[in-house]
DNA sequence: CCATATACCTGGCAGC
DNA sequence: TGCTGCCAGGTATATG
């Protein structure tokens, strides 16, 4: 269920709240896209000292090393003192001296990895080639620009990749990419820099104010608190084929693109 | 090295 | 009520 935004207010939801904390216990149910990589049992007694995320991974600095936790398409977490039997899709508990953290993930394409270090190989396998992040301040036009002229692939799907900005995934780069006023299908080596401003401050638009909403525009979002977010942020094009453009009234399109479905306006975006 | 396809899973929904 | 087929927020890995 979740980008970049949906990731960060979840992460603003418990950091504050487990950091300090003492691991108490670890419980890994089914398995998830990869296994955890070490014995449940050593992470007890480990000291939680923070909650950051890089991308779309949230990383749990532990005293003996970090967790990093990815959501895939349909986790969440949840953080909170109710320590009662886990549930069908419940794979993954952390419990701590101030609350357990659970993760709750249908179709088990997320993850929980531990890390000895943030340099070992554990970590730079997964987080090694993730671009800059977008809302950190140093996500700047001048390497952007160069990151596209490189790429003959189309926009769409160099901003899924991550490797040029992170946390952009199906439903923002579709929103981006309106914003922006480019279509998806354009390769990316053609954009002009003026243009590739504009999307530079589309996607930077898309996320902070996803992030501020609390939320997402994801049906079934909630962050740790168990608030959830109902389609706070009204998508321009996502999930509208067929529906009005909200600028000018064409009918928004769906097409596939790395077999993903895209949704632009013709008029809006231009090649 | 580059661009594209595949694989991993479960659940919800439309249509019959 | 079923059943079937399609669709869904991600991304490492395989393949051409």
């Amino acid at each position: 269920m979740p980008e970049l935004p949906e990731v960060e207010v979840t992460r603003l939801s418990f950091a504050d709240r487990i950091a300090g904390a003492r691991v108490t216990g670890v419980r890994v149910g089914k398995p998830l896209r990869w296994p955890l990589g070490c014995d449940p049992q050593s992470l007890v007694g480990s000291q939680v000292h923070g909650v950051r995320r890089r991308g779309k991974y949230l990383l749990v600095d532990l005293s003996e090393g970090l967790l990093l936790w990815h959501l895939g398409m349909s986790g969440s977490l949840l953080f909170s003192d109710d320590r009662s039997a886990p549930l069908v899709h419940d794979h993954v508990d952390l419990d701590t001296t101030q609350g357990l953290l659970r993760l709750n993930d249908p179709r088990r394409f997320g993850a929980v990895v531990f890390a000895p270090s943030e340099n070992s190989a554990e970590a730079v396998k997964l987080l090694g080639h993730l671009g800059v992040e977008p809302l950190h301040g140093g996500f700047a036009l001048d390497a952007f620009h160069a990151g596209l002229r490189k790429r003959k692939t189309v926009i769409k799907q160099v901003l899924l990749g991550g490797e040029l900005v992170v946390g952009v995934g199906n439903i923002y780069a579709s929103e981006a990419l309106f914003l922006a006023g480019i279509r998806p299908t354009t390769r990316a080596d053609r954009i002009s820099r003026p243009r590739a401003d504009k999307l530079r401050l589309a996607i930077i638009d898309v996320l902070a104010r996803a992030v501020k909403k609390g939320g997402s525009t994801l049906r079934d979002f909630s962050s740790a608190d168990g608030k959830t977010g109902y389609f706070q942020l009204e998508a321009h094009v996502y999930d509208r084929v067929g529906e009005p453009c909200r600028v000018c009234g064409t009918a928004i399109r769906r097409i596939q693109q790395g077999q993903r479905s895209t949704y632009y306006c013709p008029i809006c975006q231009k090649p």
